[in-house]
RNA sequence: GCCGGAGUAGCUCAGCUGGUUAGAGCGUCGGAAUCAUAAUCCGCAGGUCGGGGGUUCAAGUCCCUCCUCCGGUACCA
């Protein structure tokens, strides 16, 4: 029987903030994933930690002149932190910067080495003799020999999007120091992945359990060939190559970053003080080693990483590698540059990590790109967490509590509900989803017992019972106090703090908390309840700020001030309301030769209807404003009193683009 | 450009190798109940499955084509 685990999950990359995407692509299944594996009693680790080398962290140094060694403290120690709270249960969080695993990695190439495997190729780069170092491709910057962009990257052009190297820009300069580099030769390694491929494909053919996504995806980098890659640079900060005569060179972070899962590993057994034992799980072949990550690591995971393991030998190759696709806020994509993300230390901060945690799981981007928005958390905390789970267990202790003066109540008939089966055949249900990678539907899973659970209750009637029998009442109390042991068990992969709480206040201590008790009678009658609480309070979400249609201003202005707005006339030529929004009309105006998206908060005073066409005034120099997520390009003047509120409009014919003063 | 993925009820998503009236959760609406955080329970309604063409007795499910979005990768044959 195989039941040694080995999870891991993408190494994040200590040059940002990890953020919701990240959470929902990879570290919160593996997190739940292994949680369940715990529950089940299996021998597990889940092994991760920063990536901490490669170009993107020395520039950032750069830019912000500190050394890379500060970058990467400050988002490592914030990242580990981020997890911590959010209750993603790592054994280990490492970093690629430790020494065991610069030894590691360079072991590592040294046994390809010496295997002769490694292939060494001349390629032309540009040096910097002012800099006395080659440039890596983002440290040059030159003009796009394609559409004359002059701050073209090396690697890429960002205004035509066309993909460069460094030798094509015209007028190259260095980033660094502005030089103008010279092209020089330079050798560097290369893995021989093109000689793996038919060992890689016959390998991925076995894995018939995995997502047809990421077979598909690695089938079709198999039908393009796979070509050798370099895992050398020239570079400063990274691991440095361990062969003679290649000063300057460090290994390349692709090749050396999925290393750390071992040198993570090993740590954690120095840690645990057996050493040794690192290698139960890396080099026993019954070892099941599962990667969790987000799409667009696929390639690493289950193509380069295998190919890796395999030139090196001795080491298991994965067992699956669960991919997700990637999670969008508000239906477009979650993008630190762009400013639209979710930091997840921000996000700790002001939610309860389980409704955080909850919400992301119930829509995990399984099979395609999912969609996270702020009231969906809320609609998830307040329809789902707070009515169905929290409001079972509260209305089962509240009613314990004044009826049965705060005790578990006995029970008395020695007869097990029908709910019991029920939960049992669930919990077999939702054991079947985890081992096949189903996080959404092993949690829907889970809350239909609370949804039973609420049905009993209600079926069950205490409240009429406890009139007329106060000891069959009594029971009843202790068979949904008893569920809610079960659920306490059954929801604790996902949302573990209230697990917890559940079970305080049962007052139960962890003696019975294990996956085969769910639905298992294990309570004590008699039994003192800890203090109850609300586990999920209704969150109200701030209403996002509407326009204020008409400006109020009280103190007195000059003309000049009045001069720097820019009103004029404009005709509605569409008009439709905001989905979800009471005040919200979302316009398109005509004024003169363009047109605006005006988002206008009168549609409590007109319907669509009643303002297309109309020539109103609009305020054409506003700074433009997000509203519900819609640009808003400009502001409709309109007259208000008394909840009373009319657009303004123009006394007359007059064209629309008309400057009014 | 090329490779892979996705476009299904108001919202967020399921639909394995093609087969009875296309499912779930949430929301909406109607009813019941009142122990409970106005929380629960029962019931109804909601989709010409991105557009167009084709294969088949039968297609959301296969093929072709177009559009949109996401990830990867590339001017190398």
């Amino acid at each position: 029987m195989k039941n040694r685990l080995l999870v891991t999950a993408a190494l994040p990359y200590a040059n940002g903030y990890i953020h919701l995407g990240h959470i929902a692509g990879a570290y919160l299944p593996a997190d739940i994933f292994v949680r369940f594996k715990r529950l089940c009693s299996e021998e597990i680790i889940f092994v991760c930690g920063s990536d901490e080398h490669g170009t993107a962290i020395e520039i950032s140094a750069m830019k912000e002149n500190v050394t890379p060694r500060e970058i990467i403290d400050r988002f490592h120690f914030a990242n580990k932190d981020a997890f911590a709270k959010l209750g993603i249960s790592f054994d280990i969080y490492s970093r690629t910067s430790n020494e065991i695993h610069h030894k590691t990695s360079q072991d590592f190439f040294l046994n390809l080495f010496d295997k002769n495997l490694l292939v060494q190729k001349t390629e032309k780069q540009l040096y910097s003799e002012k800099d006395k170092r080659f440039l890596a491709d983002r440290f040059v910057e030159g003009t796009c020999p394609i559409c004359g962009y002059e701050e073209a990257r090396g690697d890429q052009c960002e205004k035509c999007g066309s993909n460069l190297t460094p030798l094509e820009l015209k007028d190259p300069k260095s980033k660094i120091s502005g030089d103008t580099p010279v092209v020089k030769e330079s050798i560097n390694f290369f893995f021989p992945l093109e000689a793996f491929q038919p060992k890689l494909e016959e390998w991925i053919k076995g894995k018939t359990n995995w997502k047809p996504n990421v077979k598909n995806y690695c089938e079709g980098w198999f039908k393009t060939g796979l070509k050798d890659r370099a895992i050398t640079r020239d570079l400063d900060w990274g691991v440095k190559v361990p062969v003679k005569n290649t000063e300057g060179k460090v290994i390349y972070v692709w090749f050396e970053a999925p290393i750390g899962y071992i040198s993570a590993t090993k740590e954690l057994f120095i840690e645990r003080g057996t050493p040794e034992k690192w290698k139960d799980y890396w080099c026993e072949e019954d070892t099941r080693m599962v990667h969790f990550i987000g799409k667009d690591n696929i390639i690493f995971h289950a193509i380069v990483f295998p190919a890796m393991l395999m030139a090196h030998g001795g080491f298991v190759l994965a067992e699956n590698v669960p991919a997700n696709e990637f999670l969008n806020l508000d239906g477009a994509k979650l993008s630190k540059s762009k400013g639209h993300g979710i930091l997840v230390k921000d996000v700790v901060e002001s939610f309860n990590p389980d409704v955080v945690r909850y919400s992301v799981a119930s829509n995990m981007p399984e099979n395609k790109d999912s969609d996270f928005s702020w009231e969906d958390l809320q609609s998830k905390n307040n329809n789902e967490l707070a009515a169905i789970l929290g409001n079972f267990i509260n209305r089962t202790v509240v009613f314990a509590k004044n009826k049965f003066d705060n005790k578990i109540p006995a029970r008395v008939s020695g007869e097990v509900p029908e709910i019991f089966a029920y939960i049992k055949s669930q919990k077999k249900v939702i054991e079947d989803c985890y081992n096949n990678y189903k996080f959404r539907d092993a949690l829907n899973e889970t809350m239909n017992i609370a949804r039973a659970a609420n049905k009993y209750f209600n079926d069950s009637e205490p409240w009429k019972v406890i009139k007329t029998d106060e000891a069959k009442c009594g029971e009843i109390i202790n068979d949904c106090l008893e569920i809610a042991h079960s659920l306490a068990i059954a929801i604790a992969p996902v949302i573990p703090f209230t697990s917890e709480k559940i079970l305080k206040v049962l007052g139960k201590d962890n003696s019975d908390f294990s996956w085969d008790k769910i639905g298992d009678l294990v309570l004590k009658g008699d039994t003192e309840l800890g203090e109850n609480e609300i586990l999920f309070p209704q969150i109200e979400l701030a209403a996002p700020k509407e326009e204020e249609v008409v400006v109020v201003e009280e103190n007195l202005i000059t003309i000049d001030d009045f001069k720097k707005v820019k009103l004029a006339t404009a005709v509605v030529i569409h008009a439709e309301a905001v989905p979800k929004s009471k005040k919200l009309l979302k316009l398109k105006v005509k004024c003169g030769s363009k047109e605006k998206q005006i988002i206008a908060g009168i549609a409590e005073h007109y319907s669509a209807e009643q303002i297309l066409n109309k020539t109103v005034l609009i305020v054409d120099n506003l700074k433009p404003a997000k509203l519900m997520g819609l640009e808003s390009q400009g502001m409709l003047l309109a007259a208000k009193i008394d909840g009373k509120l009319k657009v303004i409009t123009v006394d007359g014919e007059i064209a629309d683009g008309a400057d009014v003063s």
